[in-house]
RNA sequence: GGUACGGUAGCCAAGUGGUAAGGCAGAGGUCUGCAAAACCUCUAUUCGCGGGUUCGAUUCCCGCCCGUACCU
């Protein structure tokens, strides 16, 4: 069913795949039309990790009271803001996202979201309401030592719902359903909701055929090591940013 | 030239006289606190080539081609 969105703030998203062209798109779009630009790239909200994210050159800059990574003028927010030894998540993405978009229609912009890590975009524009339970390690690793079969016995038990819901092969999942039941003393299943839309959203989705996306992502790939990808990973290394983390996997 | 070992999917690789494990890559799909992730499904009518033995060979035998190591 189509909901009348037109009374909502307006949100411009654009979506592709890597190397489409989102970046230049975002800009053009962003100097036309006043915008405001929030990443939605799960690799590019590391620091120091440039040319293997492919994130748009930039700088920080003052911005009012607070500093704020311009690319040729334009603001960007959620990039280039995170240790690449943290992990970051989609329900701290969907939180800051909310407030960016927030402060721009305070200082009569237009947000853009722009990104290749759909998640990140469908828990805005879908308004994901996410369990506010933070991530628990150790309860983590106790249940992870546990089969599939004894955690979805225990799932069954705390929420049965949860159990129709969830991808049962998958332990990740069920780990997350148990420890969100375990740690808020409610079940998953009630907790994890899709909210009413809270924009009047423009998606503009970069479509391309693969072999022209492949060729382009070829020739980035020759660009990134013609620009020193390998001296960046080596100084990563050297900083005791191990192979392991979730920022190494580029 | 001789001896030894090897030649299995795009790559790596197991295997058996009875009709080809697995991993990676690739394709498709799922997704609510790791999303460039995790999970699910699919992907060799065929085992270097040609003969032979056999009911049946990728597996045994013979020849050839190619690779690697060592020897004269």
């Amino acid at each position: 069913m189509q909901k009348d969105t037109q009374h909502l703030p307006k949100l411009v998203v654009i979506l592709g795949p890597t190397a489409s062209g989102k970046t230049g798109l975002s800009l053009t779009l962003a100097k036309k039309f006043n915008g405001e630009i929030i990443s939605a790239d799960s690799r590019q909200i590391f620091k120091k990790m440039n040319i293997g994210t492919a994130k748009p050159k930039g700088e920080w800059r003052w911005n009012g009271l607070r500093k704020t990574f311009f690319v040729e003028d334009i603001p960007h927010h959620l990039i280039d803001f995170l240790d690449p030894g943290k992990v970051f998540t989609v329900a701290e993405f969907r939180d800051k996202a909310l407030k960016y978009t927030k402060m721009a229609y305070q200082a009569g912009r237009v947000p853009i979201i722009v990104g290749g890590t759909g998640l990140y975009i469908s828990s805005v524009v879908d308004n994901y309401i996410i369990p506010r339970v933070n991530q628990n390690p150790k309860l983590r690793a106790s249940l992870s030592e546990k089969s599939n079969e004894e955690l979805l016995a225990l799932l069954e038990n705390l929420d049965p719902e949860a159990v129709k819901i969830i991808d049962v092969a998958n332990q990740r999942r069920i780990i997350r359903a148990l420890e969100v039941c375990i740690l808020s003393g409610e079940r998953f299943s009630k907790q994890r909701k899709k909210g009413d839309e809270l924009f009047n959203v423009l998606q503009i989705g970069i479509d391309i055929s693969r072999e022209d996306l492949y060729r382009r992502i070829n020739e980035r790939t020759e660009k990134m090591m013609e620009d020193g990808l390998l001296g960046e990973a080596q100084s990563l290394l050297k900083q005791k940013y191990g192979w392991n983390l979730s920022s190494m996997n580029s």
